[in-house]
RNA sequence: UGCCCCUUAGCUCAACUGGCAGAGCGUCUGACUCUGGAUCAGAAGGUUCCAGGUUCGAAACCUGGAGGGGCAACCA
């Protein structure tokens, strides 16, 4: 692959991107220098649903190991008591294996507990852990600032004796919460903030999902982590940014717990998208405070919203492809997902014509009670898929009121009074009249069809610039559609003014509900959850949770690149 | 006022580790004319954060500076 042409490198689907990650493993196997195949691990802490940013790690993890033929784990990082819960590992398990991944061990970090105390007193034997009895406050004030050293707590140079017994007196549970803490005995002046000797092991009485109460010293993040990666074999061990400074700590607990051929951190930027929000946190409190119906809104930006919403798991795999990998922080435009998601519907799904706002149309020359069938490919011609269904025609239609214009600015394409346009895969007609309420609404217009335009050519050649969609009013299905868009009204949901919080750049129209939209029979006996493009309008799929064969609910996946709205835009 | 990281096109990333700064998305123009979509073709867009230095040659290496980010949770 050493020769190969650009050409042949782009047209190669499966050429796995480079990046720095994927170099550094490439490096791993030419030098062999684990000893053992590219093992990576997938660590979510089971406190709420994966987003697009797990996605973004779960890609990069897993398709390392598949790239490589090396492994990946799924491992719940589950050391908090507090916070987590099965539905959460029940979910992030469905999650993983829907993107399209399977990992090669299951694996909790609340399995390590008695491994990770056995590491913690030999740390204490070794001289390197202490049992600290400072409160809370007291261990801040002596950790220093970071322009400041700090200082030695009383119990700092207790001995190994008085150590073992404290702490296995914390793990048999003689202690209160908060009363002592085991600590890493490193350098209370050390430049990384981090090494001002971290703390291990805390004191919860609590419940965890998965120990119950047979245990009470917690491991912390630092201490957990690593030695996790290191008990599972793992070779790369890949995090985002933020934990940069917890290396020194990984690498220190590694050594010190005598792993051979360790396993080492590498830090990626993390997943930013604008009109969003990626942080656990933040979509917490969406759900609690009934912004979203819940974790798997359609609007959430979570993969069981995205599921839910009708978007493919090959679309957020190319999309997590065509973002990479990096080392800065980036926040990467909404547009880019959403042109993800088109790119990869364009090519899999019927299209169907679907009025979302029904304006009648009466054609006065059509035969009253006459229904011919139109015959109507499924795919455009650039699609290499075939089928077709058939469409009736009849005297009364419905077009979309938006393709209407009483009063229409130049480069108008579509219906106006005195203007003939064309019905996809049917007839040209001509606006000749205009029906009005008392109210001064547009009702319905009654148009003539010329009979010779079947084809949607007209014999005598002449051009006919603009095509519509329709249905036939009779025969069409009454179904209700959900316009889903954007969460937040602005790029970043956290750039508000002061005093107020994302909640406040909310998008008041994330869903505007359409209750009686007119699509065409066709789809009636399609099973739920069938994916379709409208044709001129977006890209939806019928809703799993709330569509019966009697009433259809579509979900708007992502709407077409609308060239007219910008135009109109421009002024 | 400490330690660490980052800065290349609007955005995301490249540049074979010192050899003519490129690609995708987005934008614009055109083609097609039964989706104002898609597709196809083309174009615009760069003082590689700044200033020095090393070198025949610097986006890359060195020094200084600027801007952005992370770290002082018994969260992860």
């Amino acid at each position: 692959m050493s020769h190969t042409t650009p050409d042949a490198a782009s047209s190669s689907p499966s050429a796995p991107r480079r990046d720095f990650i994927r170099d550094l493993v490439a490096e791993d196997v030419a030098s062999g220098h684990f000893g053992r195949g590219p093992a990576t691990r997938f660590p979510p802490e089971p406190n709420g649903f994966l987003h697009m940013g797990h996605a973004k790690s779960i890609c990069l993890n897993f398709g390392i190991a598949k790239e490589f033929g090396g492994t990946c784990n799924l491992r719940f990082d589950d050391t908090n008591p507090a916070t987590e819960d099965v539905k959460y590992v029940d979910a992030i398990q469905r999650d993983v294996q829907w993107l399209g991944f399977q990992w090669d061990g299951l694996y909790y970090a609340s399995d390590y507990f008695e491994r990770l105390y056995d590491i913690a007193e030999a740390l204490v034997l070794n001289g390197k852990a202490y049992v600290d009895s400072q409160n809370e406050d007291e261990i801040r004030a002596g950790r220093g600032t970071v322009t400041s050293a700090g200082t030695p707590g009383p119990y700092r140079d207790r001995s190994v004796a008085e150590n073992l017994d404290m702490l296995r007196r914390m793990r048999a549970g003689e202690f209160a919460d908060g009363t002592h803490v085991l600590r890493a005995k490193i350098d209370l002046a050390h430049p990384n903030m981090i090494m001002r000797d971290p703390l291990l092991l805390r004191i919860r009485h609590a419940h965890h999902y998965r120990r119950g109460t047979d245990w009470c010293i917690y491991p912390l993040y630092d201490f957990a982590h690593g030695l996790s990666d290191a008990i599972e074999g793992i070779t790369r061990s890949l995090c985002t940014l933020e934990f940069k400074d917890s290396r020194e700590i990984y690498d220190w607990l590694v050594k010190e717990a005598g792993f051979a051929n360790p396993p080492t951190q590498i830090e990626f930027a993390r997943l930013e998208l604008d009109y969003t929000i990626l942080s656990k946190r933040k979509l917490l409190r969406l759900v609690n405070e009934g912004h979203v119906t819940g974790w798997d809104d359609p609007r959430m930006p979570t993969i069981a919203g995205l599921r839910r919403r009708g978007v493919r798991p090959e679309a957020i795999r190319d999309f997590c492809e065509t973002i990479g990998v990096a080392r800065k922080d980036a926040r990467v435009e909404i547009a880019a997902f959403e042109h993800a998601v088109r790119n990869d519907l364009n090519m899999e799904v019927p299209r169907v014509l679907c009025v979302l706002n029904p304006l009648k149309v009466v054609l006065t020359n059509y035969p009253e009670g006459q229904v011919e069938d139109l015959d109507a490919p499924s795919f455009p011609h650039d699609v290499p898929k075939t089928g077709s269904r058939s469409m009736p025609f009849s005297r009364e239609l419905y077009v979309d009121r938006d393709d209407f214009m009483e009063d229409p600015p130049k480069k108008f394409y579509r219906l106006a009074p005195g203007k003939e346009v064309r019905l996809r895969f049917g007839y040209l007609i001509t606006c000749n009249e205009v029906v009005k309420n008392d109210a001064g609404e547009v009702i319905e217009l009654r148009c003539t069809y010329d009979p010779a335009t079947r084809s949607g050519q007209a014999p005598d050649g002449r051009k006919v610039q603009g095509t519509i969609h329709w249905v036939s009013a009779a025969q069409a299905l009454s179904c209700e559609v959900r316009l889903y868009d954007r969460l937040f009204a602005q790029p970043d949901p956290d750039a508000v003014p002061e005093g107020e919080d994302f909640i406040s750049a909310l998008n008041p129209q994330s869903l505007v509900v359409i209750s009686d939209a007119k699509i065409e029979p066709s789809v009636a006996n399609d099973p739920i959850g069938s994916r379709y493009q409208f044709e001129r309008t977006g890209y939806f799929m019928s809703e799993v949770e709330s569509s019966t064969p009697e009433k259809l609910v579509f979900n708007r996946i992502v709407g077409l690149r609308d060239s007219w709205a910008k135009e109109v835009k421009r002024g």
